[in-house]
DNA sequence: TAGATTGTTAATCGATTAACAATC
DNA sequence: TAGATTGTTAATCGATTAACAATC
């Protein structure tokens, strides 16, 4: 086995890496140092050096990375070097929200579904995309070879949407509902947690409220 | 000094502790083991403890946790024994959903002020809180002793919206935009990335794409 | 060649896990 | 007292940082 363990740390870098090399090479700059990336996105030259030494030699020495090139080596290396289908369970305020951002559309992400139970919201569309019954969520994804699905529905609802996008065969899922959720061991779970990130402002403030 | 560097890691654990607390006393449970936590939020019960073990001895030995009173001294741990005032720069999709988001207010978090500057939306209301222009953002931020700001406009107004918030003496601020802003140091800053949340499954999936 | 910067190894630092004495 | 479970220390594991040889 060639892979040695990859942080996961090192993977979330990698994707604001490539979202800085993205904007660079759209400003037209051609060539950068790993001095420059760590600058640019508040790291170390040291890390950008090792987080990209994973995965093989991408630079020149020295003379630095080219961007453009660089940029296609960490899209490939995050999988986006193709389209992924995405469905968004939950049509409320969060989850009409995610499907209008125009942030993942701008990586490679698809959305191809909405899914909502309220009667009152099938047969509307968001963005374009027709929201269907839960119902309906299994033939959608394999109709449509769906990959992600995120969760976007109250609490007590996320473990049956989970289970049901267990079932309908979906490879991995995006959970936003503050809650934990367990999923087959071969289907990838990551949950964001919006109060949690809140909270983690609010320990701090209190931690450094005296240091005046 | 006493306290040691907690960390992060343990913050993010300590407030899923408390959801899942708040859970179970709202169930009418009132007694819990480090064990039982553990399985409640997918954990090792040495880690429930050793995060615990940080801020004093909450547990009876042999006995356990009481839930309700674990539960408030990781409320109060966290600071969130107390109301804590947050705005929200840009009214768009995103904006509004975390306007209406419920896990906030759950938290003791009241979003006390919407801005965008659209003159379309200006004057309008989200929720009941009127949206007002960003030139108004000091003031109400001042007259309000506004604590938190959140960010969700598109990348590109994002630094101007820090400096903004910045300058209206906001202590900490959550950036929902994708991209690398700077705030004087003095200022809690933190990110959530919602396309790198995306990438880190497409990278797990392309890494175990062989593994069947 | 001299200067710059990479890729990589070794040293350090930090977080998690295991083990167990304390004690209810 | 016997069984259970905490709090805490020591051992392990993993990630970051520093240093430098390789090399453009």
């Amino acid at each position: 086995m060639k892979t040695l363990k990859i942080p996961e740390a090192t993977i979330i870098r990698l994707s604001v890496y490539s979202r800085y090399l993205t904007q660079l090479d759209k400003k037209g700059v051609s060539s950068i140092s790993s001095g420059e990336i760590a600058e640019g996105v508040g790291g170390s030259p040291a890390q950008v050096r090792k987080d990209l030494a994973y995965f093989g030699e991408f630079g020149t020495r020295g003379v630095g990375y080219n961007v453009k090139d660089l940029n296609q080596h960490i899209v490939r290396i995050l999988g986006l070097n193709r389209n992924w289908k995405v469905i968004i369970v939950g049509a409320g305020n969060l989850g009409s929200a995610l499907t209008q951002y125009k942030g993942f559309k701008e990586r490679g992400f698809e959305i191809t579904g909405i899914f909502d139970n309220d009667l009152n919201k099938v047969g509307l569309a968001v963005n374009g995309i027709p929201i269907s019954p839960i119902n309906k969520l299994k033939e959608i994804v394999q109709d449509n070879k769906v990959d992600i699905g995120i969760i976007a529905v109250p609490a007590p609802y996320a473990q049956d949407v989970a289970d049901a996008m267990a079932e309908s065969g979906i490879k991995a899922i995006l959970n936003f509902a503050p809650v934990v959720i367990s999923v087959p061991p071969d289907l990838e779970l990551r949950n964001v947690d919006l109060a949690v990130n809140l909270e983690i402002l609010t320990f701090n403030l209190e931690l450094h409220k005296d240091k005046n």
